[in-house]
RNA sequence: CGGGGCGUGGCGCAGUUUGGCUAGCGCGCCUGCCUUGGGAGCAGGAGGCCGGAGGUUCAAAUCCUCUCGCCCCGACCA
């Protein structure tokens, strides 16, 4: 490819609709551009990246006897109202109709398209295991699009669907997704931590995400340095310490006023106190139902675990009114002394004495609240999230935290659409069962953003050579000196014919500007073609990354770059 | 959806508070000269109904009302 006919506008200054890094250089470089909100166009050399990634899951998926599919983007609400998520999605799924009223939405996922294809056509455990999987656009109407591919409203994502005929199947199947992401996302030059994971709303216990430790990552992870255990904020266990509060040197409970201190901050201050030392009381709505939950001063509470435990559709937390309905106080006085509602509680919450907490009444909170005299728990559970610093619920190791992109998740989703939609297979004993699946998505947008975020200095991208839109750029230092062209042109003949993928700066631009574009748009190997090293009948290799520059004589660099560029990665 | 910010040539911005004459600057773009090892220099030039609609006014980028779009924080989320 000449430089001069590629489109690859790249732009000098950093636009300003951008925040991260990525974002800011895939504009910048001329891989892409904004057509709306969470939308974009890829240019060229975004389109090639894209491709390689997605060749490289591709090779991996067809390795552990994936089968490739195309599915239509627009999906039929029939299909969504019998798995029961046509109504479940909510305002995120992109919907329209056709010009008979007929409802359709454009795909945020196609569990429901491929077990509809899949039961009509699979009767027998003969047919099984069946792995398929789709690359392809997918559609979700984001509350809030941020960070270009990094959370889009349309984006590429690839997804393998398995099927298997019991729980052994499903685990090979599950293993066998797990390992090939961790080859894919090496060979994209990523390194990658695979964490346990909230399965969410789309079902299934087990689950890993796949996390590139990254600032700019939307995700929190907590991990063990010493056994190895890795989960997501949403996931991570507390650890339940054994053993009961002491029982002796309670206090007796006393009423302090405490005018307009409604945080655990502000009450700390204020009566010089610990956080650990506080109760918190959060009123919660349970498919409308109040309950109470109580996480110790210092902690948050978590959610996912308060919904799994309380087994609800729709959680939230209650509403002022509410508040003072089952509290008489308003929000920021809530306490479990006296509370007419249901209390579940931390585990943390057990080792508690003499705690402070709300009183269930206006500008003032409780000293020396205890369990079991003051207040009785109706459920001690693991409620609240994790922190960096905890102990390990594993080992014996201490917690650390890192922010994290996911780039891809596993899940075993067992027979929840199966069975919703009537997708069942023959055993070898003639009992009708249903199919039992697996799904394992990978953003492959996203895993082009994350290799950016963690590829990159203050010139530009650094592509490892699996996934740059092109191995070679070759600048010559002035195309209107005959010889240093004459030369630029012979080697790109012989790089071409070499199978390399090589560019040919062939426009009449200053070096410095050439220079610039090669570093922004992120080649890995830059050869410059300039007078003073062809007088000694040599060309000079620039490693991007490392800066390193390597004079060769002219008739050795085809052969040192072949070597580079099937060596793989420059490290 | 709540809070905040921004829409002015392709990009980055000034001008808006305190309405006023041909709407500016840098980069990019076009022509010519010159230059060629890290985004050169000189000269000339093209390109903008100031996001849109309505209103106030002798006069609106600037004031008022409505609207559309984009970005950030939060809540939310495979």
């Amino acid at each position: 490819m000449l430089m001069s006919q590629l489109y690859a506008p790249t732009l000098r200054e950093t636009p300003a609709e951008a925040e991260l890094v990525s974002h800011q250089l895939m504009l910048r470089a001329g891989f892409m551009r904004r057509s709306a909100s969470g939308m974009y166009t890829f240019l060229p050399l975004g389109l090639r990246v894209i491709r390689k990634v997605e060749q490289i899951i591709r090779e991996e998926m067809n390795a552990i006897m994936g089968q490739e599919v195309l599915m239509p983007i627009v999906q039929p609400a029939e299909l969504w109202q019998e798995s029961g998520r046509w109504g479940d999605y909510g305002a995120e799924m992109f919907r329209l109709q056709d010009r008979n009223g007929r409802q359709f939405c454009l795909g945020p996922t196609h569990e429901e398209l491929i077990t509809a294809l899949v039961r009509s056509e699979v009767r027998s455990y003969r047919q099984l295991p069946l792995r398929l999987y789709q690359i392809q656009n997918k559609y979700r109407d984001e509350i809030r699009p941020r960070f270009g591919l990094m959370r889009g409203r349309e984006f590429i994502m690839k997804d393998m669907y398995s099927f298997d005929k019991d729980e052994e199947g499903l685990d090979a199947s599950y293993w066998a997704a797990y390992h090939a992401y961790e080859r894919i996302f090496k060979r994209c030059g990523l390194e990658v931590h695979p964490v346990e994971a909230d399965s969410g709303a789309i079902g299934g216990d087990v689950t890993h995400e796949f996390m590139v430790l990254a600032e700019a990552g939307e995700d929190f992870v907590l991990f063990c340095p010493d056994c190895g255990y890795a989960a997501n904020v949403e996931r991570a266990e507390g650890v339940d310490q054994p053993g009961e509060a002491p029982q002796d040197d309670l206090q007796p409970l006393e009423e302090v006023a405490t005018p307009k201190i409604s945080t655990i901050n502000q009450l700390c201050a204020f009566l010089n106190r610990e956080p650990k030392d506080c109760i918190k009381t959060l009123i919660y709505l349970a498919d409308g139902k109040p309950v109470a939950a109580l996480v110790r001063g210092d902690h948050n509470l978590n959610e996912i675990k308060l919904r799994k435990l309380l087994k609800c559709q729709v959680l939230e937390l209650a509403d002022a009114e509410t508040i003072g309905r089952v509290t008489g106080a308003p929000v920021g006085f809530a306490g479990p002394v006296g509370l007419q509602v249901p209390l579940y509680a931390d585990f943390a919450v057990r080792q508690t004495v003499n705690a402070v907490v709300g009183a269930n009444k206006q500008d003032y909170h409780l000293l020396n609240a205890n369990l079991g005299r003051d207040f009785v728990v109706t459920t001690f559970a693991d409620l609240r999230e994790a922190q960096p610093g905890d102990p390990c619920p594993r080992c014996s190791g201490i917690l650390e935290g890192a922010r994290g992109i996911e780039v891809g998740q596993v899940f075993k989703l067992g027979t929840k659409y199966s069975k919703a939609m009537g997708a069942t297979f023959l055993k070898e004993d003639g009992v009708e069962t249903p199919l039992i699946m697996g799904c394992y998505g990978i953003g492959v947008g996203r895993t082009v953003a994350a290799v950016i975020e963690k590829n990159h200095d203050d010139d530009g991208i650094v592509w490892p050579i699996s996934i740059a839109p092109y191995h070679v750029v070759i600048v010559p230092v002035s195309m209107k000196d005959p010889v240093q062209a004459e030369a630029a042109q012979k080697l790109y003949n012989e790089l071409v014919a070499a199978g390399i993928e090589t560019v040919l700066d062939d426009r009449d631009e200053r070096p410095g500007v050439k220079f610039k574009d090669a570093d922004l748009i992120g080649f890995p190997i830059r050869v410059t073609v300039g007078p003073k090293s062809l007088e000694k009948g040599e060309l000079e290799i620039v490693i991007r990354r490392t800066k390193e520059v390597r004079s060769l004589p002219v008739d050795q660099v085809l052969a040192a770059i072949r070597e580079i560029v099937e060596g793989g990665d420059l490290g």
